[in-house]
RNA sequence: GGGGGUGUAGCUCAGUUGGUUAGAGCGCUGGCCUGUCACGCCAGAGGCCGCGGGUUCGAGUCCCGUCACUCCCGCCA
């Protein structure tokens, strides 16, 4: 017989009956009736009860041992009686009698316990996340990310696309956002930095003539965390494919995405496909966002002209100094009360803005102080406008355009959760193209790439010599999911003087483009492929296939917060030893040094 | 760097207008229990109320500061 096992904890049947077994794992639950005892014994594939009595000379032994313990147990598989069936456990019909025991790894008391699911805090679970991921749901949250990941690798494979490495120590990159930095100890000094994605690379590849790449990529941005941003690393299922235009590259990852979607939705909906492709224009007015939810069905519209001059002077005051008027429908809720539409005021304020105007409808009735104002005749072309019923409410986001955008989007979304209008059990996907290359940046005053600085712009040499550069668009886009933004993409720049062209507009002079992007220009000059693609977050589909809202509930070894890894004990400060062969001195902050 | 929330037993939480001895459930320890599967019953241990300062006759409760965690803004081409 098998040292440890011969099964596992899900595979015992009523065919099984009369056989002796042998089993490990964990001992999840004791329940002890004093001279009757139940084992709950778990590994990674179920559970299986075992059972002993007095009469059993594991007896005492069995009593004695805590859960979480690892054991192995050996004995007669026995059908259970109709009676004491569990029909919530696969193994429910049998049990284990046990007649052998053994303790392989006994276990202190538990900080946390595994079983049940109670809430516990954060910074347990992180420092014990071998007990955290022992428990059901974080256990089955790692599985599905295989799993996923397993089928994003075949349906990239079975389109031929075809997986290659790229380094983790390179080159620092001049753009985007903060490197992770490591010290070379050959080169005192000097700097390698981690790939905050393998961008560059990817586009060697294509000029390297291997068509089509793709990778589950690391990649490393200091950055700051959120719910759905884990601090320093994430995956990306990067790609890039030659000879290509933007429709050619949407058809090669919708399928994979909406296959990889259905095969894990488990019932819920998912966008057939194609996707709905949104220009980020249309984007930001109907949504106040570039990645609108579209499950949330509120669209908002521009009224401004409705307000221009009329009797609301607020409005007309703002709109006379270059302000614009969004509405934001709220269906059915002008038989709310006013406390309704207080509240929702309150919230525009807090987040920083004026404040969020309203009209409520009671039957037929149109209420509130910008109703009287505006007039009778003012506020029917507002119903008639918006297609408002008779018990509906609206919002007004007035301010400049990106303002107004900005509070119009998150109105909606707040309407449509306080409303409880989004639809759920559903991934509602969206293409948003057609970004401008430029926006006029207010704090430096003058043109910056709004994206991403390789992109070929729309038209060419010709739109960048001949059009206003906050006209001009790039063949730049994102793919949005419920409202999370799981990737942006682009067909690239691939010719050396649309690029000189292109940093010429945002004020890069031909030598500052040489030294800061010299490899990658030097091989746009050696023959390129057009070429593009995308690179989806890993993480972020898992947390959506798994309905998670926080990203550490997807990833096995997650970081806090402040980017510590509290059971490592990362970071860490090193042997003084370790500094000088890295030729690095220490010089701490004024606060950290007290 | 900034704003919000939370912090009471190992864990989840309650704790009234400031008032005498800070409670419950889970877990832990001991006892009883031969059909449980959230087993049940009895008893017990376990508290710098995050930390520091202040107001007060008196602070878990009010004020100021600080720390930790978390959510958000900035940041993330």
């Amino acid at each position: 017989m098998h040292s440890y096992r011969t099964h596992n904890c899900s595979e015992l049947r009523e065919t099984h009956v009369g056989q002796t077994v042998r089993l490990s794992g964990w001992v999840h639950r004791k329940r002890d009736h004093g001279n009757l005892l139940f084992v709950d014994l778990r590994d990674h594939y179920g559970i299986t009860q075992c059972v002993t009595d007095v009469d059993s000379k594991a007896f005492q032994a069995v009593e004695a041992v805590r859960a979480e313990s690892v054991i192995c147990v050996t004995g007669t598989v026995v059908a259970r009686t109709e009676d004491t069936v569990n029909e919530n456990l696969p193994t429910g019909r049998v049990e284990l009698k046990i007649e052998d025991f053994e303790v392989l790894s006994a276990a202190q008391e538990l900080p946390m316990p595994v079983f049940g699911d109670h809430d516990y805090p954060e910074d347990m679970r992180l420092r014990y996340r071998f007990l955290d991921l022992r428990r059901h749901k974080l256990h089955q949250n790692m599985v599905l990310r295989s799993e996923i990941i397993a089928s994003i690798r075949r349906r990239m494979t079975e389109q031929g696309f075809r997986e290659y490495q790229t380094p983790i120590l390179t080159a620092s990159s001049p753009e985007g956002a903060r490197d992770f930095l490591v010290p070379s100890r050959l080169h005192p000094g000097k700097f390698y930095a981690l790939p905050q994605a393998p961008q560059q690379f990817k586009q060697l590849i294509m000029i390297a003539g291997f068509d089509r790449y793709f990778q589950i990529a690391p990649c490393f941005r200091d950055e700051d965390a959120r719910a759905d941003r884990s601090p320093g690393e994430f995956y990306q299922l990067d790609m890039e494919m030659s000879f290509v235009t933007q429709d050619d590259v949407f058809a090669a990852i919708e399928p994979v995405l909406a296959g990889v979607f259905e095969e894990f939705a488990q019932g819920r909906k998912v966008t057939p496909t194609p996707f709905p492709r949104i220009p980020y224009r249309e984007a930001m007015l109907k949504y106040g966002t570039d990645k609108p939810d579209l499950r949330n069905p509120i669209e908002i519209q521009d009224v401004t002209e409705i307000f221009r001059g009329g009797g609301f002077g607020l409005f007309a005051k703002l709109i006379e100094g270059g302000a614009v008027v969004r509405a934001i429908p709220a269906p059915g809720a002008g038989a709310l009360a006013r406390s309704f539409f207080d509240k929702m005021n309150d919230w525009a304020r807090s987040a920083g803005y004026a404040g969020l105007g309203y009209i409520n409808i009671k039957d037929g009735v149109p209420g509130g102080p910008i109703a009287k104002n505006l007039g009778e005749e003012k506020t029917d072309l507002l119903r008639t406008q918006l297609g408002l019923g008779d018990n509906d409410g609206v919002f007004f986001a007035a301010g400049r355009p990106g303002d107004a955008a900005r509070l119009a989007g998150m109105a909606r979304t707040k309407v449509a959760e306080e409303l409880n209008l989004i639809e759920t059990g559903q991934f509602a996907f969206c293409w948003i193209v057609d970004f401008p290359m430029y926006e006029y940046d207010e704090v430096q005053k003058k043109i910056d790439f709004s994206h991403n600085p390789f992109s070929m712009p729309q038209g060419g040499l010709e739109a960048l010599e001949t059009q206003d550069p906050l006209d001009v668009l790039g063949y730049q886009y994102d793919i949005v999911c419920n409202g999370v933004e799981l990737s942006s993409g682009a067909i690239r720049n691939h010719r050396p003087e649309v690029m000189y062209k292109a940093f010429e507009i945002a004020g890069y002079s031909r030598q500052d483009v040489e030294t800061r992007f010299g490899g990658m220009l030097n091989a746009l000059k050696y023959g390129a492929p057009p070429h593009g693609g995308i690179a989806p977050g890993i993480d972020r589909i898992v947390m959506l296939l798994a309905d998670e809202p926080n990203i550490r509930e997807v990833i096995m070894f997650p970081m806090n917060q402040q980017a510590q890894d509290l059971m490592m004990g990362a970071p860490s400060e090193v042997h003084p030893k370790q500094l000088r062969e890295l030729h690095i001195r220490v010089v701490l902050p004024e606060s950290a040094k007290a």
